[in-house]
RNA sequence: GCGCCCGUAGCUCAAUUGGAUAGAGCGUCUGACUACGGAUCAGAAGGUUGGGGGUUCGAGUCCCUCCGGGCGUGCCA
């Protein structure tokens, strides 16, 4: 067998198989890690083509890249080509006339072959191995080679899908990365707000995309329930809390002014009376704070429950202090000789990382900044094992990037491991009018009021469905309406028929039979190839939205899955007197339907049956 | 000033990370079922990708430079 090392044509050491589904644990960079990948992962080829685990018949863009390879040592052997090396890719060509998928190994290998680039396609189209279910290959534009599949290739994604369900295109578990996703992590003094809400979407479906995808994912939430913001927190509330009780009190100029500070000291005098004001301050501080903390966590969970968002895990800032676990960190930094001292105060050489500045640990009347236990509890993560560590922050938090990666560093690992993806900001209006949002000077509207006004599913698809680079206009009046302007509804349409038609056929007394005594080869119309098409990319888009943490690429996919649908239920009427045609286009439905719920379970939003 | 993000059809956004003729939805206009749900489907019009320069077989995408918007730039979190 060929090795890697094997003169003639070869991608290039650190070439890339560059289809859509990229992830190094699947997709390895270069050829030979690809192939030592596919024999240790039990999914060796066979014959030209290769089966993945549990019979999954995906062995596309795979096989093709192996053929291509194959073409140009062939043709090397042939002594029609130099040695050299070629980065091409396999890739969905953007016009869907071109075919199924395309490569531009001949456009990047003319140079290096001495040859033009339609004249190297012809070369490697003649020495392509036959590579099954591969139906037509031609040569296009300036020197892409089309392929296209055959009638049957989609027949088994048919039937891959309708038999596995909703989980049929699911990596196993484990055979990705082992990651942790930490999001939203607002702090515990006050309601979380949309821009919380958008990175919590953000980060949910990212996490289930990635475990989709195969990784072995957690997610976690972590909250400052220590340090300087709680004290201020604990001396707003009691303020609110004086008042409700009919004292004179003034929330602190530095405190928190939302209204909730008011709803929650009346609570609190509501639910302790005035037993509070007989302690001594201190006892009195703290326990406010305690109350407060326990109140504003309830409120957080609350609001994601709502929204569908779970967590793995709670982590508590102060469980760093009391295990001595910041003291710790900054000690390491201090063997590491990271810090030093200046105006009585602790730094951090951060600057040695590429920070602008250095930062400081500790203040010069003895006080921890907030870095110092964000430095501590990064060093808990990866301690803890993870592969990769992924944080969603905000827009207004990107200044802190490169003090955390100096700090990931800076106690010895690799700072790529740390991936932090920003989510930019939403603003919120209703009926065009803009809402103002301030979560310490006052009046915003929460991210509750939200989920409750415009719906979980609703506001979900919304804040997922753009680019986390994008600053998204959030118009409350907008995204509830049942409309086109939403698309959610067109999805969930789309899983709603399919449940439809189920319940109508039964009720003309039309049971589907065992797949394998249906006749498949019935389904030739466009529409229902095209639903199928739709339904072989959703493996290669899940690992798209999990390779570039995308979660605005599944919505846009599910719309495709969805527009499919709505055409072929148009162009064919599915239950019909041809009980043959009928059994065949029951299965199709219910393949897509595997596809639809598998996108709606990636959004975390509902699949109806009716609506 | 410096750093990060953005600038694409009237509006809201995509664009397989350098691929082929820049695509969707909304809005506008024109059409479509005597049976499975019209929250549907088909079609049309709509573009100098903010401006300029560069890199190469090829640029919305990469580099430089202007212009415009957002967010940061604390011994705050």
């Amino acid at each position: 067998m060929e090795g890697g090392t094997a003169g003639g044509w070869r991608p290039r050491q650190d070439s890339n198989l560059r289809t859509r589904l990229r992830r190094p644990a699947l997709y390895p960079l270069s050829y030979e890690g690809f192939r030592a990948e596919c024999t240790n992962a039990a999914a060796a080829p066979t014959g030209g083509t290769m089966r993945r685990h549990r019979g999954e018949v995906s062995v596309f863009p795979e096989a093709l890249h192996d053929a291509v390879v194959a073409a140009l040592r062939t043709a090397h052997q042939r002594g029609a080509l130099a040695d050299a090396a070629v980065d091409f890719v396999i890739e969905r060509p953007r016009d869907r006339d071109h075919g199924d998928w395309a490569t531009n190994a001949a456009m990047v290998g003319a140079k290096a072959a001495g040859m033009p680039p339609r004249d190297l396609a012809a070369l490697i189209v003649e020495n392509l191995p036959r590579v099954s279910h591969l139906d037509g290959v031609d040569i296009a534009g300036p020197g892409f080679i089309n392929f296209r599949l055959s009638r049957d290739w989609y027949l088994e994604v048919l039937r891959n899908a309708a038999a596995g369900g909703p989980d049929h295109a699911r990596d196993p578990a484990g055979s990705g990365e082992k990651i942790q996703v930490e999001f939203v992590s607002s702090n515990p003094n006050g309601p979380l707000h949309i821009g919380h809400g958008r990175g919590g979407v953000v980060g949910d479906v990212i996490a289930r995309v990635l475990g989709y995808a195969g990784h072995d994912v957690q997610r976690e939430y972590y909250y400052n329930d220590a340090g300087a913001q709680m004290t201020r927190y604990a001396a707003s509330l009691e303020a609110g809390y004086r008042r409700a009780l009919g004292e004179e009190a003034e929330i602190p100029e530095d405190g928190y002014h939302g209204s909730y500070v008011t709803d929650w000291g009346s609570e609190l005098a509501a639910e302790r009376g005035d037993a509070l004001l007989g302690l001594d301050e201190d006892a009195r501080r703290v326990a406010v704070l305690e109350w407060g903390l326990q109140r504003a966590m309830r409120d957080i969970e609350e609001t994601l429950e709502i929204a569908r968002i779970p967590f793995d895990e709670w982590f508590s800032e102060r469980t760093l202090h009391e295990r001595g676990e910041v003291d710790a960190a900054l000690d390491l930094l201090r063997r590491r000789d990271q810090v030093y001292e200046s105006d009585g105060a602790t730094w951090f050489r951060t600057t040695e990382y590429g920070d602008e500045k250095d930062r400081v640990l500790l203040t010069s009347d003895g006080r921890y900044t907030y870095l110092a236990p964000d430095v501590a509890y990064h060093r808990d993560k990866f301690e803890r094992g993870f592969d990769r560590v992924i944080n969603i922050w905000g827009a207004d938090h990107h200044g802190y990037i490169p003090r955390m990666k100096a700090a990931v560093e800076a106690l010895g690992y690799d700072p790529d491991r740390l991936e932090i993806v920003i989510t930019q900001m939403v603003n919120l209006s209703r009926g065009g009018e803009p809402i103002r949002m301030s979560m310490r000077a006052g009046e915003f509207v929460t991210f509750r009021e939200v989920l409750e006004e415009v719906g979980p599913d609703a506001t979900r698809y919304f804040l997922a469905a753009f680019s986390p680079d994008t600053t998204i206009n959030f118009d409350l009046v907008e995204a509830k309406r049942q409309s086109m302007d939403n698309p959610v509804y067109y999805l969930q349409y789309a899983h709603a028929r399919m449940r439809s038609l189920e319940e109508f056929a039964a009720a003309q007394g039309v049971m589907r039979r065992s797949i394998d005594e249906v006749d498949l080869g019935l389904l030739t119309h466009p529409a229902e190839i095209e639903v199928l098409k739709q339904a072989d990319r959703l493996r290669e888009e899940v690992h798209e939205a999990a390779a570039h943490r995308a979660p605005h690429r599944i919505t846009a996919y599910g719309y495709d899955v969805a527009t499919a649908f709505h055409r072929f239920y148009t162009d064919c009427r599915i239950v019909t007197d041809d009980a043959e045609l009928t059994q065949a286009r029951l299965w199709l439905v219910e393949a897509a339907k595997s596809v639809m719920l598998a996108v709606l379970g990636l959004l975390g939003i509902s699949a109806p049956d009716r609506m």
